[in-house]
DNA sequence: AATATGATTCGGCATTATCGAATAATGCTC
DNA sequence: GAGCATTATTCGATAATGCCGAATCATATT
């Protein structure tokens, strides 16, 4: 691990949280000298990764993380593949479609389908949630045992809401089932008032390398067995594609 | 600039523009040798920002970067202010509206309001156009003069298609004119068969922070006045929401 | 099985980044 | 509007750090 660059990316991460940040401010949470990381800041700035306002002189992310992320979006195979059977999948069932991969602890989002009904939603292509707070986090996690460990590891499970798990036990034992049939389900553990069932999607060496889900209003929960079907459908659709050879694999 | 995070970034720009490489592949690109490199992308694959595929073993922009431009986009200013006020035009001129901002040679496109007509589209938040061949890049770079002599002091401008500007008294003299009225337009100099209008968009020291355009199909172009003066209303709002004090500033 | 290609590890060396101290810039207070 | 406080930035000596040649390991190819 090249301590610069490492430090690097931990401003980003910080500036990620905190939006605007004094270079006093991202020193201190760095546990840095200001100057060191002025000059870090400086490089990241002269490449756009951040910018720095003119009259505050305070620092934030930069356009050319966009740009980044764009083109990550475009390289995602995964993402081109499940594109349309996620289409498919929303006018099939009525919901809004969710697809997912994992990062560190939580499921980033690739790709999202809304409602077919037109309600009008925010685009929520690259917000993350927690992995133990989402049926999408554990559809990934219950064929990536080492992901599982380690965040089983950490300190705590991450509390969303009253209903997100909690309980190692209770977790591993979720994931458990989610191995036998590759379906995940979740109610209410993420965001009040909103449930869902994901599928595991698998590439072409078996692997885990993400996840489809539905996103179901609570109070149209529990839904029935042929929008559960045509998840799986479509989990195993998509796996298909990307050369898996078996659903689920693992 | 310190140097471990200068390369850093210019990894991570080679895998943007190559989408997936194999070490030696970027070893070479950046004229370095390969464990230099190996050190750096190691770093890069413990954060997210690079991932390795398994069975080829080659490297690619990571999930973390699709994050970091999540939030940079939740941050801009310029993007919340404008989303309203761009809905707003397409709605009246029948029109899709883009807004972006510059980085470093091209336009990168913050937001786009897809044509009202509802014909389906590609998301082209993220995508980069060179300045010298759009009309967004021109109404930034008219009151932008560092960056305007900056990229003309470059080899020459890059050409899009046949009607891309590359004379450089040309695109001085194009300047001017939208110095003088807070507009900009573009014929066929980025994508054929599309043109646009673009006006510039000011914050609160009066310094160009974006621009705002509509995309024309070319056979309805040029369009009547009554479009390019709810460009340039447009424009002006979204500039005294941020703060500026006149328009066109600059 | 042998070879070639490319990824990865190791470690000594010199470049390089680091950080204390000083300076400049900015904003606040009175 | 002067003085003070806060914060960003520059400079440079120091030694810590990352660099890269050589060796090794893994994988693909013939």
């Amino acid at each position: 691990m090249i301590q610069s660059v490492d430090r690097s990316i931990r401003i980003l991460t910080a500036l990620q949280g905190a939006r605007r940040m004094s270079l006093s401010e991202i020193a201190e949470r760095l546990e840095l000298p200001p100057p060191t990381v002025h000059g870090i800041v400086r490089t990241l700035v002269a490449h756009g990764m951040v910018v720095q306002d003119h009259t505050s002189g305070r620092y934030q992310l930069g356009p050319a993380v966009l740009r980044l992320g764009n083109v990550y979006l475009d390289t995602l195979e995964l993402r081109s593949r499940a594109v349309t059977w996620a289409e498919e999948l929303g006018r099939r069932t009525g919901f809004a479609v969710r697809v997912g991969v994992p990062l560190a602890e939580d499921v980033i989002i690739i790709h999202h389908e809304p409602r077919p009904d037109g309600t009008r939603q925010m685009p929520e292509v690259g917000i993350v949630i927690p992995t133990n707070a989402s049926a999408l986090g554990k559809a990934m996690l219950a064929f990536l045992p080492d992901a599982a460990d380690q965040l089983l590891a950490g300190p705590s499970l991450r509390s969303m809401t009253g209903e997100t798990i909690t309980d190692p036990g209770e977790f591993r034992k979720q994931l458990d089932d989610v191995r036998a049939s590759g379906l995940a389900f979740e109610c209410d553990e993420a965001v009040l008032g909103e449930s869902s069932v994901a599928g595991t999607v698998f590439d072409g060496t078996d692997l885990a390398v993400g996840a489809v889900a539905i996103v179901v209003p609570t109070s149209e929960w529990p839904v029935d067995d042929g929008t559960v079907d045509a998840v799986r459908t479509t989990a195993r659709t998509v796996s298909r594609e990307l050369g898996a050879s078996r659903w689920p694999a693992g």
